[in-house]
DNA sequence: AAGCCTGCGTTCGCTACCGCACGGACTCGG
DNA sequence: CCGAGTCCGTGCGGTAGCGAACGCAGGCTT
């Protein structure tokens, strides 16, 4: 058995993980790729181990908005412990790394065995509640700047390294603003020594540094991450 | 057996509910309570009957903002299905009337017996989850006229009634707004005579030219509930 | 070497909303 | 009938972010 880089996974008691593991499949996350579109139906559930996902909400009229981002500290289609199998979003691989797949049956299935994963899915879509609830007023409130280095902290958290690959253009559409509010945002930090990138190579230089700057719903996240997980 | 009036108790079948009804109590909610605050342990439940419960997330900086309605449609507490007995959001009742209180500990006992009422609750949550995705991605883009035109629909819908006291001060602090960009969407929406209001007293006049006014989130969500409950 | 595409920086005019402040109108209690 | 409190309208200056457009530089293709 490979060492397992999720930590849901990780928090399962060892026969159960086991029973998980024998009904999952391990799959590349490839950059750009969709794991599902709203209203269609969820094939799937996915612990990322590594890489992170995008959380689009897509909306009639306003652009698409990012609500929420998973790494290997969660799962993609946690509905699907609600009984819900119809997608409420769109999953977007924003950067490459490798999940563990397992078929929605299957998965409905342990999770009818194990009462140990369904504590852990309880809590797990009670982290995201409270996070899409905070999501919300951090956008409506918080300027652009503090936003980006949030962005860039749990970036960061979720794919491991200290660099990684992001053009303005897509960093302006994760937050949903304009390029240009990016460029002042991202100008700013890089003259404040906290971060530096070049033609999409983004690395963060000092990352308490970086802490300070964000605004206070990345430690908020991380904190309510952390008492329940 | 009275007749239940909330939604989610109405969707049980006749024994689950009994045994639910059992268990609980009907207490007043007067406008301006707090049912609980954020980090406090969860004591009760509640199945609204009449009136609505605004959910208030707070946050340390930024001003407090609304991020949920709950009126008989739905039910409070909804993270204690999760296992959650720690509080999230301030529940503050925003207009007058009585609910079902169940005792967390009773509730619990209750879901474990009944497959119905766990299937309601996830669904509910399910709902509510949606619900607040959209309400985030609502504030950011939409003008302050739609999303009161939507605020007026949803809080119609819950109260039952096409009028009701709320002044504009609340309004904006609801909408995180200041009170004379109410005083101007308000004013505006009273000259297209959709709404009607005077010191405090507020009607609506003409509901499907409001609705016409409204985000596209008021039937989002509406299409959302109707789906899944 | 030339050309093209991608990514970044800058500028301009504009709008929505902000904070603050004042004043008018209505209501209620003494 | 008068004063105090509540609620609503208006006006002012300031600003963060918007849309659109242009220019420049590095890297890739042919």
């Amino acid at each position: 058995m490979p060492a397992v880089q999720n930590h849901l996974i990780e928090l399962l008691p060892r026969t159960d993980r086991t029973h998980l593991l024998r009904r999952s499949e391990q799959v590349p996350l490839d950059v750009g790729s969709v794991l599902c579109e709203p209203g269609h139906p969820t094939r799937h559930v996915y612990f990322p181990l590594e890489g992170f996902v995008s959380l689009v909400g897509l909306n009639d009229l306003s652009p698409d908005l990012e609500v929420g981002m998973v790494g290997r500290e969660g799962m993609l289609g946690a509905a699907v412990a609600l009984g819900v199998t119809t997608a409420p979003l769109r999953l977007l691989v924003q950067s490459a790394g490798s999940a563990l797949r397992v078929g929605t049956a299957a998965f409905r299935a342990e999770l009818a065995r194990s009462a140990a994963l369904q504590r852990c899915m309880n809590r797990y879509l009670y982290v995201l509640m409270a996070q899409m609830a905070n999501w919300g007023a951090c956008h409506r409130f918080h300027p652009i700047e503090p936003r980006l280095a949030r962005w860039l902290l749990m970036s960061q958290d979720r794919s491991g390294a200290d660099r990684f690959h992001i053009t303005q253009e897509l960093l302006a559409y994760r937050l949903g603003v304009r390029r240009v509010g990016i460029t002042h945002a991202a100008g700013s930090l890089q003259r404040s020594g906290l971060i530096e990138y070049r033609r999409g190579d983004m690395k963060v230089l000092d990352r308490s540094g970086l802490e300070a700057a964000a605004c206070g719903c990345y430690a908020a996240d991380r904190q309510a991450y952390a008492a329940l997980l």
